[in-house]
DNA sequence: GGTGATAGTACGCAGTACCAACCATAGTAG
DNA sequence: CTACTATGGTTGGTACTGCGTACTATCACC
Protein backbone atom coordinates (compact mmCIF):
# COMPACT_ATOMS: atom_id res chain seq x y z
CA UNK A 1 0.00 0.00 0.00
CA UNK A 2 1.32 3.34 -1.17
CA UNK A 3 -0.48 5.74 0.64
CA UNK A 4 -3.75 4.73 2.12
CA UNK A 5 -5.41 7.67 2.55
CA UNK A 6 -4.81 9.18 -0.55
CA UNK A 7 -7.21 9.51 -3.30
CA UNK A 8 -9.71 12.44 -2.58
CA UNK A 9 -11.22 13.17 -6.14
CA UNK A 10 -13.90 15.99 -6.27
CA UNK A 11 -13.03 18.21 -3.96
CA UNK A 12 -15.75 20.26 -2.96
CA UNK A 13 -18.94 18.57 -4.14
CA UNK A 14 -22.22 19.54 -2.58
CA UNK A 15 -23.44 16.54 -0.80
CA UNK A 16 -23.42 14.33 2.36
CA UNK A 17 -23.41 12.24 -0.29
CA UNK A 18 -19.75 12.96 -0.96
CA UNK A 19 -18.50 13.32 2.76
CA UNK A 20 -20.12 9.70 3.85
CA UNK A 21 -18.16 7.86 0.59
CA UNK A 22 -14.94 9.64 1.31
CA UNK A 23 -15.27 8.69 5.11
CA UNK A 24 -15.79 5.56 3.74
CA UNK A 25 -12.91 5.36 2.27
CA UNK A 26 -10.27 6.94 4.43
CA UNK A 27 -12.06 4.11 7.30
CA UNK A 28 -11.45 1.02 4.74
CA UNK A 29 -7.55 2.37 4.19
CA UNK A 30 -7.20 2.63 7.88
CA UNK A 31 -8.66 -0.84 8.20
CA UNK A 32 -6.88 -2.43 5.35
CA UNK A 33 -3.77 -1.08 6.55
CA UNK A 34 -4.20 -2.45 9.86
CA UNK A 35 -5.11 -5.45 8.20
CA UNK A 36 -2.12 -5.64 6.56
CA UNK A 37 0.16 -5.12 9.52
CA UNK A 38 -1.14 -8.55 10.45
CA UNK A 39 -1.67 -10.53 7.37
CA UNK A 40 -5.74 -10.22 7.17
CA UNK A 41 -7.71 -9.09 4.73
CA UNK A 42 -10.24 -7.06 5.45
CA UNK A 43 -12.82 -9.90 5.07
CA UNK A 44 -11.06 -11.91 7.12
CA UNK A 45 -10.91 -9.61 10.05
CA UNK A 46 -14.59 -9.08 9.37
CA UNK A 47 -14.77 -12.80 10.28
CA UNK A 48 -12.58 -12.88 12.91
CA UNK A 49 -15.05 -9.99 14.26
CA UNK A 50 -18.22 -11.50 13.78
CA UNK A 51 -16.80 -15.26 15.02
CA UNK A 52 -16.01 -13.73 18.05
CA UNK A 53 -17.45 -15.60 21.07
CA UNK A 54 -19.64 -17.49 18.42
CA UNK A 55 -19.51 -20.66 16.05
CA UNK A 56 -21.41 -20.48 13.10
CA UNK A 57 -22.56 -22.18 10.24
CA UNK A 58 -20.40 -21.43 6.96
CA UNK A 59 -23.56 -20.38 5.25
CA UNK A 60 -24.60 -18.23 8.66
CA UNK A 61 -21.30 -16.93 8.27
CA UNK A 62 -21.62 -15.96 4.25
CA UNK A 63 -24.66 -14.45 5.20
CA UNK A 64 -23.37 -12.42 7.72
CA UNK A 65 -20.45 -11.06 5.12
CA UNK A 66 -22.75 -10.89 2.20
CA UNK A 67 -20.56 -13.65 0.41
CA UNK A 68 -21.09 -16.63 -1.49
CA UNK A 69 -21.06 -20.07 0.62
CA UNK A 70 -18.80 -20.69 -2.49
CA UNK A 71 -16.30 -17.84 -1.11
CA UNK A 72 -16.30 -19.04 2.33
CA UNK A 73 -14.41 -22.60 1.45
CA UNK A 74 -11.29 -20.38 0.00
CA UNK A 75 -11.67 -18.01 3.24
CA UNK A 76 -12.14 -20.53 5.82
CA UNK A 77 -9.43 -22.88 4.11
CA UNK A 78 -7.18 -20.12 4.53
CA UNK A 79 -7.44 -18.86 8.12
CA UNK A 80 -7.64 -22.72 8.62
CA UNK A 81 -4.52 -23.36 7.35
CA UNK A 82 -3.00 -20.15 9.83
CA UNK A 83 -4.82 -21.82 12.36
CA UNK A 84 -7.19 -19.29 13.24
CA UNK A 85 -10.07 -20.37 13.35
CA UNK A 86 -11.50 -24.11 13.20
CA UNK A 87 -14.41 -26.30 11.26
CA UNK A 88 -16.21 -28.68 13.39
CA UNK A 89 -18.93 -30.75 12.62
CA UNK A 90 -22.26 -29.24 13.73
CA UNK A 91 -24.16 -31.56 16.22
CA UNK A 92 -27.77 -31.24 14.48
CA UNK A 93 -27.55 -31.44 10.79
CA UNK A 94 -24.69 -34.12 9.55
CA UNK A 95 -24.24 -31.92 5.93
CA UNK A 96 -22.90 -28.64 8.00
CA UNK A 97 -19.81 -27.63 9.13
CA UNK A 98 -19.21 -24.83 11.98
CA UNK A 99 -16.72 -22.54 11.95
CA UNK A 100 -15.18 -21.39 15.17
CA UNK A 101 -11.96 -18.73 16.71
CA UNK A 102 -8.66 -21.41 17.71
CA UNK A 103 -7.29 -19.53 20.71
CA UNK A 104 -4.69 -18.06 17.88
CA UNK A 105 -7.52 -16.88 16.16
CA UNK A 106 -9.23 -15.31 19.64
CA UNK A 107 -5.64 -13.34 20.68
CA UNK A 108 -5.37 -12.32 17.24
CA UNK A 109 -9.07 -10.63 17.61
CA UNK A 110 -8.10 -9.19 20.67
CA UNK A 111 -5.02 -7.36 18.87
CA UNK A 112 -6.64 -6.23 16.16
CA UNK A 113 -9.39 -4.71 17.63
CA UNK A 114 -7.89 -2.25 19.34
CA UNK A 115 -5.58 -1.29 17.06
CA UNK A 116 -8.00 -0.48 14.49
CA UNK A 117 -9.81 1.62 17.57
CA UNK A 118 -6.60 2.93 17.99
CA UNK A 119 -5.49 4.24 14.35
CA UNK A 120 -9.45 5.21 13.66
CA UNK A 121 -9.42 7.61 16.65
CA UNK A 122 -6.32 9.81 14.57
CA UNK A 123 -9.76 10.55 12.46
CA UNK A 124 -12.07 10.63 15.38
CA UNK A 125 -9.76 12.56 17.73
CA UNK A 126 -10.34 16.16 15.84
CA UNK A 127 -13.45 16.19 17.62
CA UNK A 128 -15.03 17.28 20.69
CA UNK A 129 -16.31 14.90 22.91
CA UNK A 130 -19.89 16.25 22.14
CA UNK A 131 -19.43 16.19 18.34
CA UNK A 132 -18.56 12.52 18.72
CA UNK A 133 -21.48 11.38 20.59
CA UNK A 134 -23.66 13.48 17.50
CA UNK A 135 -22.05 11.35 14.93
CA UNK A 136 -22.27 8.65 16.51
CA UNK A 137 -26.03 8.86 16.98
CA UNK A 138 -26.42 10.00 13.88
CA UNK A 139 -24.51 7.47 12.13
CA UNK A 140 -26.52 4.78 14.12
CA UNK A 141 -30.13 6.25 13.34
CA UNK A 142 -28.80 5.97 9.30
CA UNK A 143 -27.74 2.56 10.26
CA UNK A 144 -31.09 1.69 11.93
CA UNK A 145 -32.92 3.04 8.85
CA UNK A 146 -31.84 0.74 6.58
CA UNK A 147 -33.29 -2.86 6.28
CA UNK A 148 -36.71 -1.34 5.33
CA UNK B 1 -22.89 -10.22 -3.99
CA UNK B 2 -25.67 -11.62 -1.66
CA UNK B 3 -27.00 -9.41 0.42
CA UNK B 4 -24.11 -6.40 0.24
CA UNK B 5 -25.65 -4.45 4.10
CA UNK B 6 -25.25 -7.94 5.84
CA UNK B 7 -22.69 -8.12 8.56
CA UNK B 8 -23.43 -6.44 11.55
CA UNK B 9 -21.03 -7.63 14.27
CA UNK B 10 -20.83 -6.41 17.75
CA UNK B 11 -24.01 -5.26 17.86
CA UNK B 12 -23.90 -2.52 20.11
CA UNK B 13 -20.69 -2.28 21.49
CA UNK B 14 -19.56 1.60 22.47
CA UNK B 15 -17.99 3.69 20.78
CA UNK B 16 -18.44 6.15 17.17
CA UNK B 17 -15.31 3.57 16.03
CA UNK B 18 -17.98 1.36 15.94
CA UNK B 19 -20.73 3.04 14.10
CA UNK B 20 -18.19 4.29 11.88
CA UNK B 21 -16.71 1.08 11.05
CA UNK B 22 -20.41 0.24 10.19
CA UNK B 23 -20.99 2.98 8.34
CA UNK B 24 -17.97 2.46 5.92
CA UNK B 25 -19.28 -1.04 5.53
CA UNK B 26 -22.66 -0.49 4.89
CA UNK B 27 -21.50 3.07 2.21
CA UNK B 28 -19.05 0.27 0.59
CA UNK B 29 -21.63 -2.16 0.16
CA UNK B 30 -23.88 0.52 -1.67
CA UNK B 31 -21.00 1.17 -3.98
CA UNK B 32 -19.79 -2.48 -4.99
CA UNK B 33 -23.46 -3.09 -5.53
CA UNK B 34 -23.81 -0.05 -7.63
CA UNK B 35 -20.82 -0.71 -9.38
CA UNK B 36 -21.68 -4.52 -10.21
CA UNK B 37 -24.52 -3.47 -11.73
CA UNK B 38 -22.52 -1.21 -14.03
CA UNK B 39 -19.72 -4.08 -14.41
CA UNK B 40 -17.26 -1.53 -12.23
CA UNK B 41 -15.49 -2.71 -9.44
CA UNK B 42 -14.65 -0.08 -7.06
CA UNK B 43 -11.37 0.93 -7.95
CA UNK B 44 -12.67 1.66 -11.44
CA UNK B 45 -15.11 3.65 -9.82
CA UNK B 46 -12.99 5.82 -8.32
CA UNK B 47 -10.70 5.73 -11.32
CA UNK B 48 -13.55 7.36 -13.52
CA UNK B 49 -14.46 9.99 -10.80
CA UNK B 50 -10.82 10.71 -10.20
CA UNK B 51 -10.70 10.82 -14.20
CA UNK B 52 -13.48 13.28 -14.67
CA UNK B 53 -12.02 16.36 -16.59
CA UNK B 54 -8.59 15.49 -16.07
CA UNK B 55 -6.25 13.91 -17.97
CA UNK B 56 -3.66 12.43 -15.30
CA UNK B 57 -0.29 10.08 -15.54
CA UNK B 58 -0.38 6.40 -14.52
CA UNK B 59 2.03 7.47 -11.34
CA UNK B 60 -0.26 10.40 -10.79
CA UNK B 61 -3.56 7.93 -10.84
CA UNK B 62 -1.49 5.61 -8.60
CA UNK B 63 -1.04 8.48 -6.36
CA UNK B 64 -4.67 9.23 -6.07
CA UNK B 65 -5.90 5.41 -5.27
CA UNK B 66 -3.29 4.44 -2.99
CA UNK B 67 -2.15 1.74 -5.59
CA UNK B 68 1.41 1.05 -7.20
CA UNK B 69 2.57 2.21 -10.28
CA UNK B 70 2.59 -1.77 -11.55
CA UNK B 71 -0.66 -2.09 -10.31
CA UNK B 72 -1.86 0.95 -12.76
CA UNK B 73 -0.99 -1.19 -15.74
CA UNK B 74 -3.43 -4.08 -15.45
CA UNK B 75 -6.22 -1.91 -14.34
CA UNK B 76 -5.29 0.63 -16.86
CA UNK B 77 -5.53 -2.10 -19.65
CA UNK B 78 -8.98 -3.74 -18.52
CA UNK B 79 -10.62 -0.23 -18.81
CA UNK B 80 -8.88 0.32 -22.12
CA UNK B 81 -10.14 -3.08 -23.31
CA UNK B 82 -13.50 -1.69 -22.25
CA UNK B 83 -13.11 1.33 -24.16
CA UNK B 84 -13.98 3.63 -21.09
CA UNK B 85 -10.56 4.98 -20.99
CA UNK B 86 -7.43 5.88 -23.49
CA UNK B 87 -3.79 6.33 -23.16
CA UNK B 88 -1.96 9.10 -24.47
CA UNK B 89 1.54 9.80 -24.89
CA UNK B 90 2.64 12.77 -22.38
CA UNK B 91 3.25 16.27 -24.14
CA UNK B 92 7.07 17.13 -21.88
CA UNK B 93 7.37 13.44 -21.03
CA UNK B 94 8.32 10.77 -23.22
CA UNK B 95 8.68 8.34 -20.91
CA UNK B 96 5.17 8.97 -19.78
CA UNK B 97 1.42 8.10 -20.73
CA UNK B 98 -1.43 10.00 -19.60
CA UNK B 99 -5.21 8.35 -18.95
CA UNK B 100 -7.70 10.24 -19.85
CA UNK B 101 -11.62 8.93 -20.37
CA UNK B 102 -13.19 8.68 -23.83
CA UNK B 103 -16.75 9.64 -24.34
CA UNK B 104 -18.14 6.14 -22.95
CA UNK B 105 -16.10 6.41 -20.19
CA UNK B 106 -17.56 9.87 -19.12
CA UNK B 107 -21.22 8.74 -20.01
CA UNK B 108 -20.78 5.65 -17.77
CA UNK B 109 -19.28 8.24 -15.07
CA UNK B 110 -22.24 9.93 -15.51
CA UNK B 111 -24.60 7.43 -15.29
CA UNK B 112 -22.67 5.74 -11.92
CA UNK B 113 -22.62 8.93 -10.00
CA UNK B 114 -26.34 9.96 -9.83
CA UNK B 115 -26.94 6.10 -9.44
CA UNK B 116 -24.51 6.17 -6.05
CA UNK B 117 -26.04 9.19 -4.74
CA UNK B 118 -29.44 7.67 -5.25
CA UNK B 119 -28.41 4.37 -3.33
CA UNK B 120 -27.01 6.36 -0.65
CA UNK B 121 -30.56 8.64 0.03
CA UNK B 122 -31.43 5.69 1.53
CA UNK B 123 -29.01 5.64 4.11
CA UNK B 124 -28.87 9.03 4.39
CA UNK B 125 -32.51 9.48 4.04
CA UNK B 126 -33.58 8.47 7.59
CA UNK B 127 -32.34 12.00 8.69
CA UNK B 128 -34.10 15.89 8.47
CA UNK B 129 -32.55 18.25 6.35
CA UNK B 130 -30.62 19.76 9.62
CA UNK B 131 -29.39 16.58 10.56
CA UNK B 132 -27.90 15.77 7.41
CA UNK B 133 -26.19 19.02 7.52
CA UNK B 134 -24.94 18.46 10.51
CA UNK B 135 -23.23 14.99 9.89
CA UNK B 136 -21.73 16.27 6.57
CA UNK B 137 -20.25 18.94 8.63
CA UNK B 138 -18.90 16.94 11.39
CA UNK B 139 -17.40 14.19 9.12
CA UNK B 140 -15.89 16.99 6.54
CA UNK B 141 -14.14 17.71 10.13
CA UNK B 142 -12.92 14.84 10.32
CA UNK B 143 -11.40 14.20 7.33
CA UNK B 144 -9.89 17.71 7.20
CA UNK B 145 -8.42 16.66 9.99
CA UNK B 146 -6.32 13.87 8.77
CA UNK B 147 -2.94 14.43 6.64
CA UNK B 148 -1.37 15.80 9.71
C1' DG C 1 28.34 11.62 -22.78
C1' DG C 2 28.06 8.82 -18.86
C1' DT C 3 25.35 8.10 -14.53
C1' DG C 4 21.62 7.80 -11.58
C1' DA C 5 16.72 8.73 -11.13
C1' DT C 6 12.03 8.24 -12.95
C1' DA C 7 7.85 6.40 -15.98
C1' DG C 8 5.74 2.39 -17.48
C1' DT C 9 5.43 -2.38 -18.52
C1' DA C 10 5.95 -7.56 -17.99
C1' DC C 11 5.61 -11.40 -15.24
C1' DG C 12 4.58 -14.33 -11.48
C1' DC C 13 2.17 -14.96 -7.12
C1' DA C 14 -1.54 -15.07 -3.75
C1' DG C 15 -5.98 -13.64 -2.46
C1' DT C 16 -10.99 -12.55 -3.44
C1' DA C 17 -15.22 -13.58 -5.41
C1' DC C 18 -18.26 -15.44 -8.67
C1' DC C 19 -20.83 -19.30 -11.11
C1' DA C 20 -22.05 -23.90 -12.35
C1' DA C 21 -21.71 -28.55 -11.20
C1' DC C 22 -21.41 -31.79 -7.83
C1' DC C 23 -22.07 -35.11 -3.54
C1' DA C 24 -24.21 -35.89 0.87
C1' DT C 25 -27.72 -35.44 3.96
C1' DA C 26 -32.50 -33.66 5.28
C1' DG C 27 -37.17 -33.13 4.81
C1' DT C 28 -41.44 -34.15 2.67
C1' DA C 29 -44.89 -36.63 -0.31
C1' DG C 30 -46.91 -40.55 -1.88
C1' DC D 1 -40.60 -46.76 3.02
C1' DT D 2 -39.18 -45.18 -1.28
C1' DA D 3 -38.82 -41.06 -4.38
C1' DC D 4 -38.28 -36.16 -4.92
C1' DT D 5 -36.84 -31.96 -3.79
C1' DA D 6 -34.27 -28.75 -0.99
C1' DT D 7 -30.25 -27.51 1.55
C1' DG D 8 -25.05 -27.40 3.15
C1' DG D 9 -20.51 -27.49 1.49
C1' DT D 10 -16.90 -28.39 -1.71
C1' DT D 11 -14.73 -28.43 -6.29
C1' DG D 12 -13.12 -26.47 -10.43
C1' DG D 13 -12.77 -22.83 -13.55
C1' DT D 14 -12.69 -17.81 -14.58
C1' DA D 15 -11.71 -12.95 -13.92
C1' DC D 16 -9.93 -9.20 -11.27
C1' DT D 17 -7.03 -6.98 -7.72
C1' DG D 18 -2.78 -5.80 -5.88
C1' DC D 19 1.95 -6.63 -4.72
C1' DG D 20 7.03 -7.22 -5.59
C1' DT D 21 10.70 -7.79 -8.71
C1' DA D 22 12.76 -7.29 -12.89
C1' DC D 23 13.48 -4.70 -17.25
C1' DT D 24 13.32 -0.86 -21.01
C1' DA D 25 13.14 3.85 -22.29
C1' DT D 26 13.77 8.37 -21.29
C1' DC D 27 15.24 12.28 -18.60
C1' DA D 28 18.30 15.37 -15.95
C1' DC D 29 22.69 16.67 -14.45
C1' DC D 30 27.43 17.53 -14.10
Amino acid sequence: MNDPVAGEEKPARDDLVDALVRTAHATMAVLTRVGAENDLSMTQMRALAILRGRRLRMTALADYLGLEKSTMTGLVDRAERRGLVARAPSADDRRAVDVLLTPAGIELGEHVGPRVAAELSALTGRLTPDERTAVRELLERMLDGRDE
